[in-house]
DNA sequence: AAATCGTTTTACATGATGTAGAATATAAAT
DNA sequence: ATTTATATTCTACATCATGTAAAACGATTT
Protein backbone atom coordinates (compact mmCIF):
# COMPACT_ATOMS: atom_id res chain seq x y z
CA UNK A 1 0.00 0.00 0.00
CA UNK A 2 1.27 3.36 -1.21
CA UNK A 3 0.59 6.93 0.40
CA UNK A 4 -0.07 9.80 -1.45
CA UNK A 5 1.90 12.87 -1.37
CA UNK A 6 -0.52 14.76 1.13
CA UNK A 7 -0.90 11.43 2.96
CA UNK A 8 2.59 11.59 3.37
CA UNK A 9 2.60 14.64 4.67
CA UNK A 10 0.81 13.95 7.76
CA UNK A 11 2.73 10.85 8.17
CA UNK A 12 5.44 13.22 8.55
CA UNK A 13 4.28 14.77 11.21
CA UNK A 14 2.69 12.17 12.88
CA UNK A 15 5.93 10.38 12.89
CA UNK A 16 7.84 13.51 14.03
CA UNK A 17 5.52 14.10 17.23
CA UNK A 18 6.08 10.53 18.15
CA UNK A 19 2.55 9.96 20.05
CA UNK A 20 -0.75 9.91 19.51
CA UNK A 21 -2.49 13.31 18.27
CA UNK A 22 -5.88 14.43 17.48
CA UNK A 23 -7.07 16.08 14.39
CA UNK A 24 -6.86 19.88 16.18
CA UNK A 25 -3.61 19.60 16.74
CA UNK A 26 -2.51 18.12 13.30
CA UNK A 27 -4.77 20.91 11.36
CA UNK A 28 -2.41 23.28 13.36
CA UNK A 29 0.44 21.76 11.94
CA UNK A 30 -0.99 22.22 8.66
CA UNK A 31 -2.12 25.66 8.87
CA UNK A 32 -0.28 27.26 5.93
CA UNK A 33 -1.50 24.51 3.68
CA UNK A 34 -5.16 25.91 3.41
CA UNK A 35 -6.80 22.53 3.56
CA UNK A 36 -10.38 22.70 4.98
CA UNK A 37 -10.85 20.10 8.09
CA UNK A 38 -12.94 17.63 6.17
CA UNK A 39 -10.04 17.44 3.63
CA UNK A 40 -7.61 16.58 6.45
CA UNK A 41 -10.32 13.99 7.53
CA UNK A 42 -10.25 12.38 4.53
CA UNK A 43 -6.73 12.16 4.92
CA UNK A 44 -6.75 10.74 7.75
CA UNK A 45 -9.81 8.21 7.06
CA UNK A 46 -7.47 7.01 4.11
CA UNK A 47 -4.26 6.86 6.22
CA UNK A 48 -6.31 4.62 8.53
CA UNK A 49 -7.88 2.12 5.60
CA UNK A 50 -4.83 1.77 4.22
CA UNK A 51 -2.89 0.64 7.34
CA UNK A 52 -0.87 3.54 8.38
CA UNK A 53 -2.94 5.22 11.29
CA UNK A 54 -4.84 3.25 14.22
CA UNK A 55 -7.67 5.63 15.52
CA UNK A 56 -8.58 5.63 18.86
CA UNK A 57 -11.89 7.92 19.86
CA UNK A 58 -11.66 10.02 23.16
CA UNK A 59 -15.07 11.73 23.86
CA UNK A 60 -16.19 13.18 20.37
CA UNK A 61 -12.53 13.72 19.25
CA UNK A 62 -10.17 10.97 17.77
CA UNK A 63 -6.65 10.32 18.29
CA UNK A 64 -4.38 9.40 15.80
CA UNK A 65 -1.14 7.32 15.98
CA UNK A 66 0.92 5.42 13.47
CA UNK A 67 0.93 2.04 13.08
CA UNK A 68 4.08 1.91 10.95
CA UNK A 69 6.91 3.45 12.06
CA UNK A 70 8.75 5.69 9.22
CA UNK A 71 12.18 3.40 9.06
CA UNK A 72 9.10 0.24 8.37
CA UNK A 73 7.78 2.47 6.00
CA UNK A 74 10.88 2.86 4.18
CA UNK A 75 12.17 0.15 3.79
CA UNK A 76 9.50 -1.84 2.52
CA UNK A 77 9.18 1.30 -0.41
CA UNK A 78 13.02 0.55 -0.60
CA UNK A 79 12.46 -2.68 -1.32
CA UNK A 80 9.51 -2.28 -3.83
CA UNK A 81 11.83 0.21 -5.69
CA UNK A 82 14.97 -1.65 -5.96
CA UNK A 83 12.19 -4.67 -7.23
CA UNK A 84 10.34 -2.27 -9.76
CA UNK A 85 13.17 0.04 -10.78
CA UNK A 86 16.12 -2.03 -10.43
CA UNK A 87 14.75 -5.85 -11.13
CA UNK A 88 15.58 -6.48 -7.98
CA UNK A 89 19.42 -5.96 -8.37
CA UNK A 90 21.45 -3.92 -5.36
CA UNK A 91 24.28 -3.57 -7.94
CA UNK A 92 21.90 -1.67 -10.20
CA UNK A 93 20.99 0.45 -7.65
CA UNK A 94 24.49 1.49 -5.89
CA UNK A 95 25.45 1.99 -10.17
CA UNK A 96 22.87 4.49 -10.01
CA UNK A 97 23.85 6.26 -6.82
CA UNK A 98 27.63 6.60 -7.99
CA UNK A 99 27.19 7.42 -11.11
CA UNK A 100 28.80 11.04 -11.50
CA UNK A 101 26.89 14.14 -10.23
CA UNK A 102 24.49 11.44 -7.73
CA UNK A 103 26.80 11.84 -4.51
CA UNK A 104 29.14 14.29 -3.57
CA UNK A 105 33.20 12.58 -2.76
CA UNK A 106 31.88 12.62 0.46
CA UNK A 107 28.77 10.98 0.48
CA UNK A 108 30.92 8.63 -1.11
CA UNK A 109 33.47 7.99 1.31
CA UNK A 110 31.01 8.58 4.19
CA UNK A 111 29.32 5.53 2.31
CA UNK A 112 32.53 3.55 2.31
CA UNK A 113 33.53 4.07 6.03
CA UNK A 114 30.00 3.45 6.82
CA UNK A 115 30.30 -0.38 4.50
CA UNK A 116 33.27 -0.83 6.20
CA UNK A 117 32.53 -0.64 10.04
CA UNK A 118 29.52 -2.98 8.90
CA UNK A 119 26.89 -1.08 8.31
CA UNK A 120 25.15 -0.25 11.28
CA UNK A 121 23.38 3.17 11.22
CA UNK A 122 20.95 4.73 13.14
CA UNK A 123 21.10 8.28 11.74
CA UNK A 124 20.11 9.88 8.82
CA UNK A 125 16.56 10.74 7.93
CA UNK B 1 7.73 11.56 -16.26
CA UNK B 2 6.90 8.10 -14.93
CA UNK B 3 6.73 5.11 -16.87
CA UNK B 4 3.61 2.68 -15.89
CA UNK B 5 4.08 -0.88 -15.41
CA UNK B 6 3.07 -1.90 -19.01
CA UNK B 7 5.02 0.71 -20.35
CA UNK B 8 8.30 -0.42 -18.51
CA UNK B 9 7.91 -3.81 -19.84
CA UNK B 10 8.31 -2.52 -22.91
CA UNK B 11 11.12 -0.22 -22.42
CA UNK B 12 12.78 -3.33 -20.83
CA UNK B 13 12.49 -4.81 -24.20
CA UNK B 14 13.52 -2.05 -26.37
CA UNK B 15 16.88 -1.46 -23.56
CA UNK B 16 17.47 -5.28 -23.95
CA UNK B 17 17.76 -5.00 -27.49
CA UNK B 18 19.93 -2.45 -28.40
CA UNK B 19 19.03 -0.92 -31.53
CA UNK B 20 15.67 0.24 -33.09
CA UNK B 21 12.81 -2.11 -33.15
CA UNK B 22 9.34 -2.89 -35.34
CA UNK B 23 6.04 -3.19 -33.70
CA UNK B 24 6.09 -6.49 -34.84
CA UNK B 25 8.85 -7.37 -33.43
CA UNK B 26 7.74 -6.08 -29.99
CA UNK B 27 4.55 -7.45 -30.31
CA UNK B 28 6.19 -11.21 -31.28
CA UNK B 29 8.33 -10.87 -27.64
CA UNK B 30 5.11 -9.82 -26.22
CA UNK B 31 2.92 -13.25 -27.31
CA UNK B 32 2.24 -14.05 -23.91
CA UNK B 33 1.06 -11.27 -22.40
CA UNK B 34 -2.09 -11.44 -24.82
CA UNK B 35 -2.21 -7.64 -25.15
CA UNK B 36 -3.72 -6.69 -28.57
CA UNK B 37 -2.07 -5.03 -31.33
CA UNK B 38 -3.72 -1.52 -30.38
CA UNK B 39 -2.90 -2.21 -27.01
CA UNK B 40 0.73 -2.16 -27.75
CA UNK B 41 0.41 0.80 -29.93
CA UNK B 42 -1.51 3.21 -27.37
CA UNK B 43 1.61 2.21 -24.69
CA UNK B 44 4.40 2.90 -27.45
CA UNK B 45 2.53 6.11 -28.35
CA UNK B 46 2.35 7.18 -24.39
CA UNK B 47 6.16 6.33 -24.63
CA UNK B 48 6.55 8.68 -27.24
CA UNK B 49 4.82 11.44 -25.89
CA UNK B 50 6.69 11.16 -22.00
CA UNK B 51 9.90 11.34 -24.25
CA UNK B 52 11.12 7.59 -23.60
CA UNK B 53 11.39 6.66 -27.07
CA UNK B 54 11.57 7.95 -30.52
CA UNK B 55 9.80 7.19 -33.80
CA UNK B 56 10.82 7.08 -36.55
CA UNK B 57 9.26 5.69 -39.93
CA UNK B 58 10.14 3.04 -42.45
CA UNK B 59 7.58 2.83 -44.75
CA UNK B 60 4.40 2.38 -43.40
CA UNK B 61 6.23 0.57 -40.06
CA UNK B 62 7.32 2.53 -37.36
CA UNK B 63 10.98 1.99 -35.89
CA UNK B 64 11.23 3.11 -32.12
CA UNK B 65 14.04 3.20 -30.42
CA UNK B 66 14.76 4.04 -26.75
CA UNK B 67 15.57 7.97 -26.10
CA UNK B 68 16.79 7.47 -22.90
CA UNK B 69 18.97 4.76 -21.64
CA UNK B 70 17.64 2.56 -18.90
CA UNK B 71 20.73 3.77 -16.52
CA UNK B 72 19.47 7.39 -16.97
CA UNK B 73 15.89 6.30 -16.13
CA UNK B 74 17.60 3.98 -13.51
CA UNK B 75 19.16 7.30 -11.76
CA UNK B 76 16.39 9.99 -12.56
CA UNK B 77 13.75 7.74 -10.62
CA UNK B 78 16.82 5.97 -7.85
CA UNK B 79 17.31 10.44 -7.47
CA UNK B 80 13.65 11.33 -7.06
CA UNK B 81 12.65 8.35 -5.10
CA UNK B 82 15.25 9.20 -1.99
CA UNK B 83 13.91 12.68 -2.29
CA UNK B 84 10.05 11.58 -1.89
CA UNK B 85 11.00 8.37 0.55
CA UNK B 86 13.96 9.52 2.52
CA UNK B 87 13.95 13.20 2.61
CA UNK B 88 17.01 13.61 0.48
CA UNK B 89 18.50 11.16 2.95
CA UNK B 90 21.39 8.73 1.28
CA UNK B 91 22.14 7.46 5.11
CA UNK B 92 18.36 6.91 5.43
CA UNK B 93 17.87 4.56 2.82
CA UNK B 94 21.47 2.83 3.52
CA UNK B 95 19.97 2.49 6.78
CA UNK B 96 16.58 1.05 5.36
CA UNK B 97 18.78 -1.31 3.30
CA UNK B 98 20.76 -2.48 6.18
CA UNK B 99 17.67 -3.44 8.39
CA UNK B 100 18.30 -7.05 9.41
CA UNK B 101 16.70 -9.19 6.40
CA UNK B 102 16.87 -6.86 3.81
CA UNK B 103 20.59 -8.07 2.09
CA UNK B 104 22.01 -11.20 2.43
CA UNK B 105 25.02 -11.00 4.35
CA UNK B 106 26.71 -12.32 0.85
CA UNK B 107 24.96 -9.55 -0.73
CA UNK B 108 26.41 -7.63 1.14
CA UNK B 109 30.10 -8.70 1.68
CA UNK B 110 29.19 -8.25 -3.27
CA UNK B 111 28.54 -4.80 -3.25
CA UNK B 112 31.77 -4.43 -0.29
CA UNK B 113 34.02 -5.73 -2.86
CA UNK B 114 32.48 -3.67 -5.49
CA UNK B 115 32.75 -1.00 -4.01
CA UNK B 116 35.87 -1.07 -3.08
CA UNK B 117 36.71 -2.04 -6.79
CA UNK B 118 35.79 1.50 -7.72
CA UNK B 119 32.44 0.80 -8.34
CA UNK B 120 32.70 0.18 -12.01
CA UNK B 121 29.85 -1.92 -13.00
CA UNK B 122 28.71 -2.90 -16.35
CA UNK B 123 26.19 -6.13 -15.07
CA UNK B 124 23.30 -5.87 -12.45
CA UNK B 125 19.82 -5.52 -14.04
C1' DA C 1 -34.49 23.44 22.38
C1' DA C 2 -30.94 25.46 19.80
C1' DA C 3 -26.52 26.18 18.43
C1' DT C 4 -21.92 24.33 18.06
C1' DC C 5 -18.35 21.30 17.01
C1' DG C 6 -16.00 17.04 15.54
C1' DT C 7 -16.68 13.32 12.60
C1' DT C 8 -18.51 10.39 8.96
C1' DT C 9 -20.77 10.14 4.40
C1' DT C 10 -21.23 11.24 0.11
C1' DA C 11 -19.82 13.57 -4.04
C1' DC C 12 -17.26 14.98 -7.77
C1' DA C 13 -13.58 16.53 -10.93
C1' DT C 14 -9.12 15.30 -12.72
C1' DG C 15 -5.59 12.44 -14.41
C1' DA C 16 -3.22 7.88 -15.10
C1' DT C 17 -3.75 3.41 -16.73
C1' DG C 18 -5.33 -0.65 -19.20
C1' DT C 19 -7.95 -1.90 -22.86
C1' DA C 20 -9.32 -1.91 -27.58
C1' DG C 21 -12.75 -0.87 -31.59
C1' DA C 22 -13.15 2.50 -35.58
C1' DA C 23 -11.17 5.08 -38.86
C1' DT C 24 -7.49 6.06 -41.88
C1' DA C 25 -3.58 5.56 -44.72
C1' DT C 26 -0.78 2.89 -47.45
C1' DA C 27 1.36 -1.05 -49.57
C1' DA C 28 0.38 -5.38 -51.91
C1' DA C 29 -2.31 -8.31 -54.81
C1' DT C 30 -5.30 -9.01 -58.48
C1' DA D 1 -6.71 0.70 -61.42
C1' DT D 2 -9.36 -1.41 -58.00
C1' DT D 3 -9.65 -4.28 -54.26
C1' DT D 4 -7.72 -6.13 -50.28
C1' DA D 5 -4.76 -6.64 -46.50
C1' DT D 6 -2.15 -4.39 -42.93
C1' DA D 7 0.04 -0.88 -39.89
C1' DT D 8 -0.94 3.08 -37.55
C1' DT D 9 -3.57 6.78 -35.51
C1' DC D 10 -7.91 8.33 -33.29
C1' DT D 11 -11.25 7.95 -30.30
C1' DA D 12 -13.48 5.87 -26.44
C1' DC D 13 -14.28 4.16 -22.12
C1' DA D 14 -14.04 1.87 -17.57
C1' DT D 15 -11.47 1.86 -13.35
C1' DC D 16 -8.73 3.62 -9.81
C1' DA D 17 -6.07 7.11 -7.08
C1' DT D 18 -6.06 11.62 -5.59
C1' DG D 19 -7.43 16.21 -4.09
C1' DT D 20 -11.13 18.66 -2.70
C1' DA D 21 -15.02 19.63 0.19
C1' DA D 22 -20.19 20.15 1.08
C1' DA D 23 -23.92 17.69 3.48
C1' DA D 24 -25.44 14.99 7.07
C1' DC D 25 -25.06 13.28 11.61
C1' DG D 26 -24.33 12.84 16.56
C1' DA D 27 -22.89 14.48 20.89
C1' DT D 28 -22.39 18.62 23.78
C1' DT D 29 -22.71 22.93 25.43
C1' DT D 30 -25.57 26.96 26.03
Amino acid sequence: MKMSDSEMRIMRLIWENGGAVTTAWITRQLGETGWKATTILTFLARLEEKGFLTVQKKGRQNLYEAAVSREEYQRQETQSFVRQIHGGSYKSLFAALCAPGELTAEEVSELRRWFEGGGETKGGQ
